[in-house]
DNA sequence: CTTTGCATTAACAAATTTGTTAAACTTTTT
DNA sequence: AAAAAGTTTAACAAATTTGTTAATGCAAAG
């Protein structure tokens, strides 16, 4: 009966932060609009957090946790059993994920990404995971092109390919949609689920020799 | 002997405010710093520009007219015969073009895909010729899927796919780079050269039926 | 009930940053 | 060479923004 404080306002502030560094980024995030969102004095954001610096952390900090969770537990089911439907359920869970989580991607690029040093940090924490999670799956993919039924790929190509095809739709959403809209006469849903779809038919693609 | 007037402080204002722009985004960056890094006092920029909001815009416009003009030639280029071959080619022309223009690709990300009314008049810039493209495009794939050469895809797609694939190592480069060192020893440079080669072989088997 | 300690506020201070302006300096024109 | 026009500067003003602090309110512990 203890570990349930979750201080009100520290956590109201929290969310708030997280909106407003969403959209405006660093720079653009102003400590007053988060006060004015999380409803309270921005005496108190130092109150809590001392700096600007320092709630930005937390809230990276936070995302970055979600993040990694998420890409790490869908590439680590195990339930299908062909190494293609695993790789292709992998890539949609991740596919949902950052589609849920509507300003992350973009938020992760233009925030994270920028800043060299945030970079590394982030980078030691995802190290293990990814390097055993290549690991893995270079060895079950070079099985495979052995028995005949894959082409020859590095797993850390096949990752960079997923991530790419992934992450793209939503970091320039104004503009597919714009497009999609466009050309296609698709809307934003619409284009979403036909663009998973897509994905899926290109990384398979990618991997079966002789689709036949 | 007019037209090569080329204000020398003002060229000089504009190259200091594209890198500092490119570099901290348009709320990160300080006039002060685009100031020095031209080597004039910042009413100068005033004196030129009057705002910075201005200044911004010419930026933006600059860089905007060279990627435009990139993507459409890379894709209207007929030398190639197969279509397949011309299809790899342009996308390579980007994805060079790309690689050349460092920051190019994350700042459009950061800072035109934010901001709505940007993007709808980015848009409107592109429109036609992304819907000349691929309609063209799409006919000529449609003959192909005729003959049994092609698989079925729809044009918009294809050109998803193409720059998602391009853009991702750039825009996510910080991270990439850490990756790819760690996962298989590559620099970064050696990185770019095979994900063009990567990339190159997942969009022709996207394309090809039956490699073989 | 009062004291103690945390939470909150309002007002303020300091720093940063954008934008202005009047004066000085250059270049061009007459 | 004098005047005019354009360029540049230094100093300043105004606004914004981050961070501080002393005073206030409030809940729980004594």
């Amino acid at each position: 009966m203890d570990s349930e404080k979750t201080n009100n306002t520290e956590q109201a502030i929290l969310h708030a932060a997280e909106q407003e560094f969403m959209e405006h980024g660093h720079d653009g995030a102003k400590m007053m609009n988060i006060a004015r969102r999380a409803g309270v004095t921005h005496a108190m954001l130092h109150y809590y957090f001392r700096t600007k610096d320092n709630l930005f952390d937390m809230v990276v900090r936070r995302k970055m946790e979600a993040l990694i969770q998420n890409v790490v537990t869908a590439f680590t089911n195990q339930d299908d059993e062909l190494l293609v439907d695993r790789i292709i359920h992998g890539m949609q869970v991740h596919f949902d994920f950052i589609s849920r989580e509507r300003d992350l991607a973009r938020f992760v690029i233009s925030h994270i990404m920028y800043d060299e040093q945030r970079c590394t940090e982030l980078f030691n924490f995802l190290k293990q995971s990814v390097k055993g999670l290549t690991d893995r799956l270079q060895r079950e993919i070079d099985e495979k092109v052995a028995q005949g039924e894959f082409q020859p790929v590095r797993a850390l190509d096949l990752l960079l390919d997923m991530v790419s095809l992934n992450v793209f739709p939503f970091i320039a959403r104004p503009a597919v949609e714009l497009i999609s809209q466009a050309v296609e006469g698709e809307d934003y849903a619409a284009m979403v689920a036909s663009r998973k779809q897509e994905i899926a038919r290109v990384i398979s693609n990618r991997l079966l020799r002789q689709p036949s």
